[in-house]
DNA sequence: TTGTAGGCGTTATCAT
DNA sequence: ATGATAACGCCTACAA
């Protein structure tokens, strides 16, 4: 009757406490019939769930993780999260995570280096239990202090990783190999390799590029554009050096194809062309362009899968790569008709233009 | 020297007791320090800064949410992580957050709606300070118990949102008025919508389409086609019912420019086409697409100032719409050349074909 | 300036 | 089957 307050001044949320008196129990008792454990009576299990539905208690996973020492959390981080490759390994990530009971969190650090870092620093805080980078920007010394700390698997090529991490990429120089060859395949000879980036990952590609041409006999040529510059596209196309091209993506030769239009080269009769990675505007573009496609779920699913390896006490640092396959399209089909190139008809020269690696 | 173990038994990660031993001050004195709080002498600041630097010493950010009772986290639910749309407003979201001093974690659930439920669960049991959905597919009393927990706001038109939470979304009948008004200065008047969604925007659009062409006393025609169906849209085209088409999004443009390339219609002299979201893919395509924009980043940077005023003791929802922009590209230009239909020259006809809601 | 003593919500250990 | 009780790592009065 004299009692002040019937319900004690909630400050927030319905804790373990509360459902616990709710229902009449220990906490303890609370605690083990909400996570579904063995040894509480039908009875009591009712009254607990009943008192936790109706408060509308959710479990604080803050104080779980913190007396559990683990989350059951993955961590992932992106560098660019508008980048469909990117997101494809993401949904590996995730349908072997959900396998395994696993929540998966992503975060993004889109602009710099001390972004990333700054995830990082988020997601090692946050006592994620594995973290998963797909970014080949974080610095080799971030890398390998975040590593001992936690499972780490880098999800892109390193020139040279630290041992304390895993890293799965796909075989960029076999996947290089692989357009190379189609090219050749259909006749073209001035085959020329373009990109707007200056990582390992497309360095590798441009070995192998060469090393297709190489076995041959004939040589290739590379080019390294300004990032968002597409003056020095149409100023390296106008000069049709080449009969068929390589980028290093699927936006890159979006723009090529565009450019070329622009130019009155035909795309494949005077110039095929072949991106990488597949990304869904592949599909989309006219004429549809052949790719170069990564098993990006595959390595989702094995980023995680070294994850749990990990855990598990393996210590040897992981170096996988997947192999790529190239799809064919329309923009690098062979072609019946003869080139409609407004150059002199030196079509299929059996050497090759251009320079500069 | 008799002593057992010099290093006491470490379970895992520095604590902020052992950064406090080792600079041998008490744990609040090394706890102030280290948040760089005033009242600290430049000689215990130094030792204890040294000693977490020299043991790895990560805050552990369960176990600083669990006593604060925030987490200084804004957690982001997405269902199309691929989906470019929803990841420029993610862009937005991350650069106001950023501005603010808060960390975005994202969750993505794409496969179902009890997968969204789920990482919403995970993002509340996170303790998040605030929740943003970029997605109408939550279902109305999730949103209104979750929004009644903490700060919610949904980024997307929702047909009857909870009282509960915050949405914001942009104008879509404007957008598909706007649309459709240009398509009618440049002559078009058999001007259909064709979707792949049920959505609440979806039938906005549709309603924004009618708007436009009421007002001029013509009638337009809505398709509602299954998803990830191209023979539907195939056969739509083939009919040739329309000079004119506002799709959904710039996926489904995409297809239409194809397909109706297949089919020997050119656009955009036979056929004018607008996308919507003006996504990348847009600009890549050939011709380029016309497409309506919808200012993301300044939806995604409203939606983490509505947490914040949420915080701050707002109870009335918010419902905010932002008006879109079209971008005119080659896809929906005037036509000079005249129409080169195989239908009978019925080429502007003052009504329009086409039924079906 | 520095230290002591709770307490945040949960799980786990050990009794009962 | 149930309940006390002690951590987990951190922060915050309050005391010294």
């Amino acid at each position: 009757m004299a009692e002040p307050t019937p319900t004690p001044v909630r400050r927030g949320r319905a804790t373990i406490v509360d459902v616990a008196a709710a229902a009449r129990v220990s906490k303890s008792l609370a605690s083990r019939a909400l996570r579904g454990e063995p040894g509480v009576s039908e009875e009591s299990r009712r009254r607990i769930n009943e008192a936790a539905e109706s408060l509308g208690y959710r479990i604080n996973s803050a104080a779980r993780s913190l007396v559990l020492g683990v989350s059951g959390l993955i961590g992932v981080i992106l560098n660019d999260i508008g980048n469909q490759h990117h997101t494809a390994i993401v949904a590996g990530v995730e349908a072997e995570a959900r396998e395994r009971g696993a929540e998966v969190i992503l975060a993004h650090g889109g602009h710099s280096v001390s972004e990333l870092q700054s995830r990082i620093d988020t997601m090692v805080g946050l006592r994620v239990d594995g973290l998963i980078i797909v970014s080949s920007w974080v610095p080799h010394a971030t890398l390998d202090t975040v590593g001992r700390e936690i499972p780490t698997v880098v999800v892109a090529r390193l020139d040279d990783p630290p041992e304390s991490i895993d890293t799965i990429a796909s075989d960029d120089e076999a996947g290089a190999r692989a357009a190379v060859e189609q090219l050749l395949a259909t006749g073209r000879r001035r085959i020329g390799y373009v990109t707007r980036s200056a990582s390992a990952t497309s360095a590798a590609r441009g070995r192998g590029l060469d090393q297709a041409l190489t076995q041959v006999g004939i040589r290739g040529s590379q080019h390294v554009l300004p990032r968002d510059d597409t003056g020095d596209l149409r100023a390296l196309l106008a000069r049709r050096e080449f009969d068929a091209v390589l980028l290093n993506n699927d936006q890159t030769a979006a723009d090529v194809i565009r450019v070329a239009r622009d130019l009155g080269i035909s795309v494949p009769t005077d110039l095929a062309v072949i991106g990488y990675d597949d990304t869904p505007l592949a599909a989309a573009l006219i004429p549809t362009l052949s790719s170069v496609d990564q098993p990006q779920q595959l390595m989702g699913r094995r980023a995680v899968q070294a994850l749990a390896e990990r855990q598990n006490g393996r210590t040897e640092p992981l170096r996988e790569f997947f192999p790529p396959t190239l799809v064919v399209r329309d923009s690098s089909a062979p072609t019946t008709a003869e080139p409609t190139t407004t150059e002199p008809p030196t079509a299929k020269p059996p050497s090759a233009g251009g320079a500069q690696a």
